[in-house]
DNA sequence: TCATAAAGTAAAGTCTATTTTACTTTATGA
DNA sequence: TCATAAAGTAAAATAGACTTTACTTTATGA
């Protein structure tokens, strides 16, 4: 699974802390996300779109071709 | 987190146990997704949407309005 | 009514998401 | 160069997703 979220909070010129902030969960979940460490919880994933106003699809992108 | 699972199934006129196979995973967390008892991870959400051809948004309802 | 398929549910176990604490590395600007 | 902000990472703990096994309840059709 990858994701969109370092381009997202550069065009916002948030930290990853912002980001956190926002989504009101650990700078450390933030960065593994964004890293691709591991997948957000469907319930936060789209509270990352609402954030971004933008779509699950349109910020995660599932390269399973399973 | 609500989901039209149900309705999907029904117009395929599919089992739980059909949509489980489709998913491979078993039929108690088709089950448990379908009820809501859990929400499906997001892989696992992206798959269930690829299965049906709609995006993520169109099956489930995220109702948090924090 | 009876048999059976489908759906619902529950417990125990595994795996992954997330938190907290805490440390290291990398960038940046004065 | 030095101080500091930002990013990266790791370990231990907790919560939630998912499996397997197994049982109960509900629908259905002969």
């Amino acid at each position: 699974m990858k994701n969109r979220l370092k381009v997202l909070r550069a065009e916002r010129d948030w930290t990853q802390a912002d980001l956190a902030n926002a989504l009101a969960v650990s700078r450390q979940t933030a960065n593994a996300i964004e890293k691709g460490k591991f997948d957000p919880s469907l319930p936060l994933a789209f509270k990352i779109a609402r954030l971004f106003n933008l779509t699950v699809e349109e910020i995660f992108i599932d390269d399973e071709q399973t």
